[in-house]
DNA sequence: CCGGCTAGAGTGAGCGCTAACAATTTCCGC
DNA sequence: GCGGAAATTGTTAGCGCTCACTCTAGCCGG
């Protein structure tokens, strides 16, 4: 048994101010109505014995732990990982703590388990990082009233969410290809079940439609493998598509690296854009045009709504970022003869 | 303020399963001494309530959070990331919470006030990833007797370790090369202040030594900046290279990026390996051969260690994980005749 | 038939804090 | 220089649990 000796407490504290064990909890928590001489006085103290307040007892007396709890799906992905990431700093700037917590959104029992881990901690709040519905609904369920808000996940209004919104990062991705001169432009997509991929795709076909463009869509999951399939495979004569706009950064990678085998060049046969801007976009063989999604200002508006809602300033809002374009040598105007 | 409605408590359970409250805790805790059928009428009763025991007042009955806070530096790289995520998946399939928290080494404040975040919450133990050995040092002062133990950060037998043997995986790198028939093999380390980075480059220079050749190394960073800085100046012809040991896979890619620019054909001209078999690695141009770690694996040691410390069974000890060679395309056989 | 065991269950006292309220002091205006 | 509001500080109860005890019954040997 790990025998730690407690260290001080409110009382002792207390007793070397000379004030009551309450001025002391008045002076931790910044309540008003302390003059600045006792204040003084008690920081003092709590230095001098190297005072720090129990979590727990606080907690217990409170019933606010000061604790968030993340629900992430997919935390290997680049996207999720960010906002976690984010989110957790942003949490512990606010003298909060964070734990985060995996779960796989197609198995009601793994998502189960997290939000009993969670509750059973007593988190006061929970962010979830899933682009699945059901999962957020389940949830919902579950947590009673302890907030809940959800991050890029989808928009609804009654609820708190936060989201990047990937209806115009679609639009934006298809417009500046569109703007360099491309007509035939291919979208492949995430899978259709997850939101991000669908408002993508949404964005894309809009942005299609308002130039007066064909969409085409080809379905893939958000791997670099699936985009490797379908770019070994892809017939890019077949409508002379001369641009691709891929769902993800991975997909851009498969594709590309396909095209490599298949001696097709990018961006003189074809122009790829993908979405993320992972770090190692820039290096990719050719640097990959993208669009930026700010994960630290996603983490900072989730934990100010999560926030307010746990100390009642509910107000139910679907917040949203824009995303941005990161323009390198992965797209170009389309080459003027094909043959 | 959050109302939430308190939940139902020990005594709830005692009432209706007929017992005292103290019974309860000893199903909950699973003490010896417990008659089987009280036993089931407390789980039962337990069930029933949808009882959830208050983890801030165990916490502080007992003076043992459960929580296992984890300090990582550099979470955004690909090794540190993978590590926190395997600790947090082992703390919860145990029953324990993993509170993360990011740090900076260079920075006394950073680190400090890492620590103040995590003992503030009571944790019971707590698992640093950093490559800095005076963070470490630092943490060990301001903890007290709270264990910790570190993840590949260094070997140090009087203490608990966990760590990937960067060494040997350096050695196995070159060995590699070598074993391939390159004679003129580089090595570009990450930053020496890092002891990943030495290791793996003490690890070449011993396979180089072995077979009677000359160990050269350039230090970069962890960047593929770096690696593409030094790509683009690489006077190949000086010592006449023919391969290159990358310290890790983000060094690799930017000499890639680099060679790719100066028509410099990779395997034919120069092979390159790296350092970790991050996820698009095999996508790369061409795929890249490196050496994989299990993080995994990682993870659940260093959770072993770690518990058993708190518990009291600590046993200094400093484990140590073998990684493994991915052979891709990105190494072949030195062509024969170079001018 | 009694003392001494032991397995099983109960009792009471906190752990360190916050919240509600009570008590005290201070500061006004008239 | 006095009543009373406002500012400041103190007091008392728990929060829900574990720990160290005490208590009860059932059992054994002598």
């Amino acid at each position: 048994m790990a025998v730690r000796s407690r260290g001080p407490n409110m009382y002792d504290v207390a007793k070397l101010a000379q004030v009551s064990h309450q001025t002391v909890s008045r002076v931790i928590n910044n309540h008003p109505n302390t003059r600045e001489e006792t204040r003084k006085r008690v920081l003092e103290a709590m230095e001098q014995l190297g005072y720090r307040p129990n979590q727990a007892a606080r907690a217990l007396a409170s019933s606010r732990s000061r604790i968030i709890g993340i629900l992430v799906s997919d935390a290997d992905f680049f996207g999720p990982a960010g906002m976690t990431r984010a989110i957790e700093s942003v949490a512990q700037s606010i003298n909060h703590f964070a734990v985060s917590c995996s779960i796989d959104p197609d198995s009601e029992g793994s998502v189960l388990d997290g939000i009993d881990h969670l509750t059973g901690l007593g988190v006061d709040g929970v962010v979830m990082i899933t682009p699945r519905t059901d999962a957020v609904t389940l949830a919902r369920g579950q947590l009673g009233n302890i907030p809940i808000v959800t991050v890029d996940s989808m928009y609804r209004v009654d609820e708190l969410s936060v989201s990047i919104d990937n209806f115009q990062g679609g639009q934006m991705a298809t417009e500046h290809l569109i703007d360099l001169g491309h007509r035939n432009v291919l979208h492949i997509s995430g899978p259709s079940s997850w939101f991000e991929a669908t408002a993508r795709a949404s964005g894309y076909a809009a942005a299609m439609r308002t130039h007066r463009l064909t969409p085409r869509i080809i379905e893939g999951d958000w791997t670099a493998e699936a985009g490797y399939e379908i770019g070994v495979t892809l017939d890019l004569d077949a409508y002379d598509t001369t641009a691709i706009f891929a769902g993800n950064d991975d997909i851009a990678l498969g594709l590309l690296r396909a095209f490599a085998d298949r001696g097709i060049s990018v961006p003189a046969d074809v122009s790829i854009i993908g979405y993320d801007d992972i770090p190692h976009a820039a290096y990719w063989s050719p640097p990959l045009t993208t669009m930026r999604q700010d994960f630290a200002q996603l983490g900072e508006r989730a934990m100010t709504l999560l926030i307010d809602a746990i100390e009642g300033r509910k107000m139910p809002a679907a917040e949203t970022i824009v995303p941005e374009l990161v323009e390198r040598s992965s797209t170009s105007a389309p080459r003027r003869n094909r043959d």
